[in-house]
DNA sequence: GGTCACGGCTATCACTCGTTAGCCATCAGG
DNA sequence: CCTGATGGCTAACGAGTGATAGCCGTGACC
């Protein structure tokens, strides 16, 4: 593995861990064994290492949800795909999504506003599955927005909480993660609410 | 109000909009009219700000907990009044929650350890909740682990998404997530699974 | 009216940070 | 063997940081 490659992946486990602004270029340098100067002859800036990185994450996310959906209409299969990838991409990038999820305040313009609007573009795209399955009468929920919203948190909390190395396999919380959104948009065969009043 | 105070509420919307460290003690005086080396004539130091900030965070959400799941012993009751209070805090107190999950790491020790300590108290008692609903046969779930986080994860959501200004109430949301929830830990009357083989 | 706490201020200290400049060892290619 | 690229290094710059020192106007209180 070249230098580039090794500053990248010391540079996302130290922004994960201390944060951007609580990283330093030295830092990073003594991960991979040189001093920050020296940095600079594989790298244009810190906030480029930020830019590349919160990019890449962004785009690696939308590519592989639009191979998810994009194998069929069935909108309840449609949902369990997204989530399924979602959600594995999430346990498989851990480190990359907390960092895009908490260091987009340190992202500068233009990127901000680049990775800002792909985000968007992917919870519309949520939002869009969820509004399909109820309007085909096989998800039952009160709010498009909140489900979708709901749907999108189980997954990034992952980002917290998930280890490879924990007792549950990848495979085994993906699946159990599916079966928690499609509950959620109420995907069950026969409709049973929860015994609510309202 | 005092400027004490002032100070508090200005240094929480700043650590939120650009993280503890993004922060400069200039920033949260100019904030409340000020200059930066005035702040100390208030405050002991930035650092004290985060810390009282984060443990007073963290006991404010844990009293609450303990209020809202005191009042019974059904499981499913207990459930739905602990997501109630974990959702309705995490509305309220937005900023306070995401600066609580996001600037962890700029809590210098011995405080950082004590927030952790609580938090994990806070997940455990949660994590029992879902144990008992499964043993009583009210709640079905894969992994009593992964559901509680799942729960959690819901609440936590709302420091991203949630705006007092949204279109839905406060309590619209809090009884959508609580739905939710109850579904997503199977709470429904006549257990109905999603179809899955598995 | 003297006193004194309060709460501003400026100047300054002691660092730290990202980044640049410039030096040099290594080594491949002709 | 020269040459030039590569990729390390130290020194240093310039800007900014949290925090301290010390000054001073205001106003309450006896």
């Amino acid at each position: 593995m070249g230098t580039a490659s090794a500053i990248r992946v010391a540079a996302l486990e130290l922004f994960a861990a201390r944060g951007y602004e609580g990283t330093t270029m030295a830092d990073i340098g003594a991960a991979v064994g040189i001093r920050g100067p020296s940095l600079y002859k594989h790298v244009a800036s810190k906030q480029d290492l930020l830019v590349e990185l919160m990019t890449a994450t962004m785009d690696g996310l939308l590519d592989l949800h639009r191979a998810a959906v994009g194998g069929t209409d069935d909108p309840v299969e449609r949902l369990r795909r997204a989530v399924d990838a979602h959600v594995r991409f999430h346990a498989r990038h851990r480190l990359e999504a907390f960092v895009g999820a908490s260091e987009m305040r340190s992202l500068a313009e233009p990127h901000r506003g680049k990775v800002l609007g792909k985000r968007a573009e992917y919870e519309r795209s949520f939002r869009r599955l969820v509004e399909d399955g109820v309007a085909a009468g096989r998800f039952h929920v009160p709010s498009v927005r909140l489900a979708s919203y709901a749907v999108l948190d189980l997954g990034m909390g992952l980002a917290t909480w998930y280890r490879e190395e924990g007792e549950l396999s990848e495979n085994e919380v993906v699946w159990q993660q599916t079966e928690f959104a499609l509950r959620l948009v109420g995907a069950g065969q026969g409709w049973t609410g929860t015994g609510r009043d309202g």
